[in-house]
DNA sequence: ACATACCGTAAGTGATAGCTTACAGTAAGT
DNA sequence: ACTTACTGTAAGCTATCACTTACGGTATGT
């Protein structure tokens, strides 16, 4: 049930900002947050929610914190979403075979 | 940019779970919220925000109305998602490669 | 040892989301 | 025409979220 956190924390505009700005390698936080129209803190506090999602990871580089990309989360997210395109498919096509039946609800 | 009002409406549980229940085939509303541990106005409005975000569309049955998922959105939404994956996946082996230089600020 | 740079966390605030109950509207059955 | 079944919407409440500023902590450089 991984995906639920990870669809969570990609619902927010700001935080998915802060992961596309990951798409192009690692960065440190300071980096990240140039550019964005928030605080440095509000970025660090977007980077623990990602990171509980299992989104991103970090690595401590000096005194700075270099995070980047987890591909464990992203890949869940995928798998959930590609089985649910199929399932979702699959019904609609038996649903135009039978399409006489209205409404088998349950 | 459609991919944002997905996401924000798979983000809840409950309409999650609203959404997947449409996942077998299409369901009028009392259907749906039998079951489900909130009420039926409840359920319209996640419907309504499941709609708005092109997830799923609707056509009335006598008295009772018809949801069904719309492969549009979700649709949309993979596309996002793979595009990501395979730029993030790119990334990540170029980093592997010029791993010498450390956070290229930008 | 001291100063500097960089970052996470605590505390507080305004806005929004999700839920409820109550009401209004439409279509079918008698 | 009248009732019944089914649904969308309005109004209101509570909890949570995203943001801010302030503070503390650690690593590097002089």
């Amino acid at each position: 049930m991984a995906y639920g956190t990870a669809l969570a924390a990609l619902a927010d505009p700001t935080r998915r900002r802060v992961f596309e700005r990951l798409k192009s390698g690692p960065k440190a936080v300071g980096t990240i947050a140039r550019g964005l129209p928030v605080s440095r803190p509000a970025v660090s506090q977007h980077l623990k929610v990602l990171k509980e999602a299992g989104l991103v990871a970090d690595r401590p580089e000096g005194t700075r914190r270099v995070y980047y990309i987890d591909p464990d989360g992203l890949g869940a997210l995928r798998r959930w979403l590609d089985q649910f395109w199929d399932e979702a498919l699959a019904a609609f096509a038996a649903e135009v075979e039978t399409s006489h039946d209205k409404d088998k609800a349950k």
